[in-house]
DNA sequence: CAAGATACGGAACAGCCATTCCGTTTGTCA
DNA sequence: TGACAAACGGAATGGCTGTTCCGTATCTTG
């Protein structure tokens, strides 16, 4: 791959992370191509359609957190590395408006281009709640697939407070409360 | 009120709850309004915007909740009946996928179209968990504003479930898991 | 039953957007 | 350094979609 694909590509990249951010999940292709200072038609060379920048974007995302779950693995108590984990995603997310945007612009297509990372992490999921249910800190009913559902629910929820703030004023959707009941509803008693 | 557009005001407001279950929450006006078996003319005679047909679909539902709620207070166990709003609002959505996607239509002004009738609801609410929190069965950090936050956590996995069926399988976003896990860590102990 | 107020129909408009195409430029390697 | 494969730029395409406009039809009331 000749150095100037390679540096657009992930400039492209770069840029769609920030317009997501910027101007919600309707980024325009050739908004991003502008910033980034590349033509349409480089965009498409680089990336087949924008279902496959999304997928990109996505695989990103499971990368990392497959790669920092390794961290919380290293927490001695079983009950704490596993909401430490939880936390962390979360508050990940809530800082990351491009993630949270990305995640409505997620069309089948593009999640079945990252499914493969998603797997991966899911595995490493699976063992850090494996963990928990042999030390008998978490719910025996508790599945590794419950834990892209609470994401998902707090995800939803960090979007409709941006969405709805002025509207709704300050009665938010507050996800850091909803996911303390959730993390309380799921320990083991 | 001419008898005719009385009529037309309702067909239109029933198919668009139809195609909104059927296509999704990017339905179009003009196939709303053929579908209705009116011109668009009419239909912008009725709804000056396509948000106002959001916040009308959006006051009804309010008002079907708000009506709803009456029956959970005649429940004599408090918690029961808190529960028991919270399934029934839970059940009535995963059963709509009109409503499911009607929530990801809501812009800012949609919801402000609705707004009195969200907090005409929202108060009624409020009564069910001061109840709850009054037989000292619901934690007493819970607020009624967390209701909304729950319903919408809710939302997110019925649809993520629906639109990622195909390709995550089995492990789907399970909502009904995730509410026992909520209803669980919201009790008070 | 007639007159006019009310409502209707749908073609046309305007703007948006993903994607394609091809002539031009640039990086690389012998 | 020169030749050519690899990349680039961006105008153009095609399709979609909310909204407007105005001539026509329908209901209602006296």
């Amino acid at each position: 791959m000749r150095a100037d694909a390679r540096r657009n590509r992930e400039r492209i990249l770069d840029v769609a992370r920030r317009l997501l951010a910027d101007k919600g999940a309707d980024v325009q292709i050739d908004d991003i191509a502008r910033t980034a200072g590349v033509g349409v038609g480089t965009f498409y060379r680089h990336f087949p359609t924008k279902d496959a920048l999304i997928g990109e974007l996505l695989v990103r995302k499971f990368r990392d957190r497959a790669e920092q779950i390794d961290r919380f693995r290293e927490i001695e108590d079983p009950w704490e590395a596993f909401t430490a984990f939880v936390h962390d995603s979360a508050e990940k997310m809530a800082a990351d408006a491009a993630e949270q945007n990305m995640w409505w612009a997620v069309t089948p297509e593009a999640m079945e281009y990252a499914l493969g990372d998603r797997n991966a992490l899911f595995e490493r999921v699976r063992q850090l709640v494996a963990r928990g249910h042999e030390a008998g800190v978490l719910r025996e009913d508790f599945e590794a697939s419950d834990f892209p559902t609470i994401m998902c629910g707090l995800g939803a929820n960090m979007q409709a407070a941006r969405q709805h703030a002025e509207v709704l004023g300050d009665e938010r959707h507050d996800w850091r409360r909803l996911l303390e009941y959730v993390l309380d509803g799921v320990r083991a008693r």
